[in-house]
RNA sequence: GCGCCUGUAGCUCAGCGGAUAGAGCGCUUGCCUCCGGAGCAAGAGGGCGCUGGUUCGAUCCCAGCCAGGCGCACCA
């Protein structure tokens, strides 16, 4: 890297300097900072190390440190200029060489451009979404859904070895999955026929009565929908689907034997339902895991009896408590209700300590910010349990809300207004312009999101931009091999012809590459990657606009030139294809 | 009351303690015999919620205040 060469250098002016008498010692505790400025004009690289000296040097002039430091700046094969300017910030102005021979490492490296090993025996996993499994993905879940996905990518990409998970709350003594199935059931009685009561859904409604599907000649008794019901349409999609499979066949069942059926039969509707739409959305998961296999496997339990040896809980009003106000809670929390069942922390408890005992050496949560009360209780949980909450991320994505046409959404699954993500959103705009979308911005800032605004702006959603360029460069390529150039190694071609500024910003953008895949890694902040790649489309445009790669008529670019461009064409092409893989948007080759 | 997040251009949002605060959309003007006009060039538009503080330097860090969102269960 460069940015090392120049702090090396500058450590040495620091060290000459001090040699000469001019400077006092100046110790490696003090760090030297190199930044890209935002202006051109400032040169390739610039430092403020005489600004930050001030202190340590006495100095109070940070000009006349400046100047010090320049005076004894060594000679070196890459800075060509270097100026002291404003209030004492150094500018490198840098030979294009290392510009040039960027080319060959990209060349080198191909898809590996860009991939690190620093993360080497990390095993991470990734838990997201894990909807309730109640009722589609909606697109609030988007965010964290594209979070995730792509996390996971960049986490790989500087050598961790990362799977994605899904969380499936169908523990046993969950309501609201009965509710939901009980739902399920009673619409697949309308497809048998039934006519169906609805109670009314607010004070202002009225009762309903839905006629059985299809309509009834013969009379069949009606029956009555659950008051707190699911009422969403995909209620009834499920059913029809159940109905599909089974025809009347449940008609003459017992009630258990219907209860039980449609439990398993809704669940498994509903999370292949909702497989499908992630799926649709680009994004898949390694693992589905059933929060009834802990209790299947008595790991709940264990876990409980584990933290109750250890010392880590009692008893108190007929209930068991975990003491979790040791391990950084603000309060203790019930482990198993006074009615003998486990809560939902005893359960999620028992989930971390099986994700550790799978050998994940670090864990990533990615949760909605409505559940941020109950961070520092599975943090203290997994503390308790004997594993270190450090190892344990808990992303929290802030909330989206849905606006359509400037009027708020307010969404809910009881009440059946799902704005679905792949109905509403990704089958009409597509899986890049949506995850485009979704991936604009840091999962920090609560979005709005508008429906309508979203799928009106598709065709001027910045994905296209990025992808337009990728097109492009590869059509450059294509038309070259038809006007019968090779391609030729980087390495073979005359590079130094590479000296316009369109040629040297591109070509500065694609050694921006892996610093900002890893501090799109580190900060979880894939949002810098989107930004990055709209930036880098814009600079290739420039340089279309402005280079002519094939000689034409107007412009008979001499065949060396030709080869020199191709080759960052190339260059180009790769980065920008790496880039695009990573964010999980396809790096079409056509438009 | 306490905790977390947010407040930057008309809208949606970037901004990694630094030099003239940016992008996309929208708006205005110009550019299609030429590798893809889903493009390019130029322009109008904000001084970063408010007040203090730290710093050579604050949109960024700290404190207080104002505004919005989300939490503070023997629900999940």
């Amino acid at each position: 890297m460069i940015t090392s060469v120049l702090i090396a250098l500058l450590r040495t002016a620091l060290d000459n300097a001090h040699s000469a008498d001019e400077l006092p010692l100046i110790g490696d505790d003090i760090a030297i900072q190199i930044e890209t400025p935002r202006n051109k004009q400032f040169g390739d690289y610039s430092s403020n190390i005489a600004l930050t000296l001030k202190k340590a040097t006495g100095i109070s002039d940070s000009r006349d440190l400046a100047q010090r430091i320049v005076r004894h700046f060594p000679e070196n094969a890459h800075v060509t200029r270097l100026e002291i300017a404003g209030r004492g910030f150094l500018n490198f102005y840098l030979k294009p060489t290392w510009l040039h021979d960027a080319m060959l490492t990209i060349e080198a490296q191909d898809s590996a451009y860009g991939t690190n090993s620093t993360l080497n025996g990390e095993t991470i996993l990734i838990e997201f979404v894990s909807a309730n499994p109640t009722g589609p993905i909606s697109v609030v879940n988007g965010r964290a859904a594209v979070l995730g996905d792509v996390l996971a990518s960049l986490l790989k990409s500087q050598g961790a070895k990362v799977s994605r998970e899904y969380y499936i709350n169908d523990a046993l003594n969950s309501l609201q999955l009965e509710k939901f199935s009980a739902s399920v059931a009673v619409r697949y009685s309308q497809y048998l026929g039934h006519p169906v009561v609805v109670p009314p859904a607010d004070e202002d409604s009225e009762e309903v009565i839905e006629a059985g599907i299809p309509e009834t000649i013969a009379e069949k008794p009606s029956i009555h929908f659950p008051k707190d019901g699911y009422r969403g349409e995909y209620v009834k999609d499920i059913a029809r689907d159940i109905y599909a499979e089974v025809g009347d066949r449940l008609e003459s069942a017992t009630e258990e034997e219907r209860t039980a059926y449609f439990r398993t039969a809704t669940l498994e509707h509903t999370i292949a339902s909702q497989r499908g739409a992630l799926g649709a959305f680009g994004v898949e998961f390694d693992t589905w895991f059933y929060e009834s296999s802990l209790y299947a496997e008595n790991s709940v339990e264990k876990s409980i009896e584990r933290l109750k040896a250890q010392g880590h809980a009692y008893e108190k009003e007929g209930a068991l408590w975990l003491k979790s106000s040791d391990f950084g809670d603000e309060k203790d929390r019930v482990l198993v209700r006074s009615n003998e069942k486990a809560t939902y922390v005893a359960a999620d408890i028992a989930y971390h300590v099986n994700k550790f005992e799978r050998g994940n050496t670090k864990l990533i949560n990615i949760w909605g910010a409505d559940h941020h009360g109950y961070v520092a209780r599975l943090k203290a949980g997994v503390a308790a349990a004997g594993y270190d909450p450090k190892n344990l991320d808990i992303i929290l994505t802030q909330m989206v809300s849905l606006v359509r046409d400037g009027e708020a959404v307010i969404g809910g699954k009881r009440k059946g207004n799902v704005i679905e993500l792949k109905e509403d959103l990704v089958d009409d705009i597509g899986r890049d312009a949506a995850r485009f979308y979704f991936l604009l911005n840091s999962y920090e800032t609560p979005a709005t999101v508008d429906v309508e605004l979203a799928k009106r702006q598709s065709n001027d959603n910045p994905v296209y931009y990025v992808q337009y360029a990728h097109a492009r460069l590869v059509n450059i390529l294509r038309r070259a091999e038809e006007q019968g150039f090779t391609l030729q190694p980087a390495e073979r071609v005359e590079r130094d012809r590479l000296i316009d500024p369109a040629e040297l910003d591109v070509l500065r953008k694609l050694t921006d590459y892996p610093a900002e895949l890893t501090s799109a890694a580190k900060e979880y902040a894939p949002h810098r990657l989107t930004r990055y790649a709209m930036e880098m489309a814009s600079l290739l445009n420039g340089f279309y606009e402005n280079c002519r790669v094939l000689p034409s008529k107007d412009e008979p670019t001499p065949p060396e030139l030709t080869q020199a461009r191709l080759a960052l064409v190339n260059a180009a092409r790769i980065v920008l294809r790496n880039l695009l893989v990573v964010l999980g948007i396809t790096p079409v080759e056509k438009m």
